[in-house]
DNA sequence: TAACAATTGGGTAATTCGGGAT
DNA sequence: CGTGTCCGAATTACCCAATTGT
């Protein structure tokens, strides 16, 4: 496992995340308009939730959510497709990062942790309504910029509007049409050459 | 890896509860600051007892204390009987405050963003391996203090085995007794500072 | 028992931090 | 209100061999 993400952050990480000096990240903490918490030796910490909280008072914008390579989450409890699917976004696009998400539990968690500009979504997996699932993602406003990418075995025009309606930005029936795929993500597949590692 | 059992913290559990890097820890260790203990190897193991002495001692708080009201989660489909244990835990303990997740997604989501110190957890969800679950909260670092508290429609002793392996407080069996579940949660008498643990 | 990945300890150098006056 | 600078102190990075856990 990879404890991956810090919990915290530093002083100099949140002046950059919201674009100041950290000096005057200092000065915030000081005067307690930002929470803080202090290590043993006196240095401060902060965590994203106070952070976010702080921005979305004073109406900053945090500067970097879309940091680092594109991000794709693959919610699908069928684990062979969900590493087909992950394999071939991998191959279409090399600096994009594909997770898989085998079970509503890993979902829901990574949409928080791993923060995916793109979500492929399973409509029918057992025990959890896909349809429900993007609604939620679009309710919230911390994942509504999220774009979802249906999925379903049992496609029918009635089941495509209501996932759309639901906020999905379209419905692909399975199996999955591999050129549709890339094409609606935007991954056309050029004739380029991947760079491996 | 049992929580309950585990009395001790590496140097890395103990980091990212102060919110510092590792090697700090291990300065304060070496200077004598933050009183540690070592194994045969010579590697050090903290005990969470001293660390909040530690902590206390600089007036300070960890990085997952027990900052605001206590917050409990409660996972289970069954949507009555996840009002009912709501309101059980409200009633017993007005200053807490307890969320419901009814299905996976749910769960995986208000665990990262409600972070709870207890989840109230069923076992026997469409679609939803309770174990699997405990076992992932356990396995992330930023969970892993979560106290998990297993609940199943279907016990044995085997069940109960399997899921405190995988890092659960206790099993118990449905129809859940309330009083049980107010003792085990600390609930039962009037709210006593539980620091002795 | 062997193997292997992840973590840890030690030591030193480099970086970051807090506070105050500006 | 946000920022640059100075200094002592706190925290971290980097090296590599040893330990831990599975």
């Amino acid at each position: 496992m990879a404890p991956k993400d810090k919990m915290y952050l530093t002083p100099n990480e949140v002046a950059e995340l919201l674009m100041v000096s950290p000096i005057t990240v200092r000065q915030w903490a000081q005067r307690g308009d930002l929470a803080a918490h202090t290590t043993p030796g006196g240095h401060r910490r902060f965590l994203r939730e106070d952070l976010e909280k702080f921005a979305r008072d004073r109406g900053l914008a945090l500067a970097v959510p879309t940091d680092g390579p594109q991000r794709v989450l693959i919610v699908d409890d069928d684990e062979q497709l969900a590493n087909y699917l992950k394999e071939l976004v991998a191959t279409a696009s090399p600096d994009t990062v594909a997770k898989i998400a085998l079970d509503g539990f890993e979902a829901g968690r990574m949409v928080q942790t791993f923060m995916p500009q793109i979500v492929l979504l399973d409509l029918m997996m057992p025990g959890l309504n896909g349809y429900e699932v993007c609604q939620r993602i679009k309710d919230d406003p911390a994942t509504r910029n999220i774009r979802v990418f249906a999925m379903t075995g049992f496609y029918t025009p009635e089941n495509e509007a209501r996932v759309i309606s639901a906020g999905a930005e379209c419905c692909m029936s399975k199996p999955i049409d591999k050129d549709l795929l890339l094409t609606s993500l935007g991954f056309d597949n050029d004739s380029r050459e991947s760079v491996e590692k």
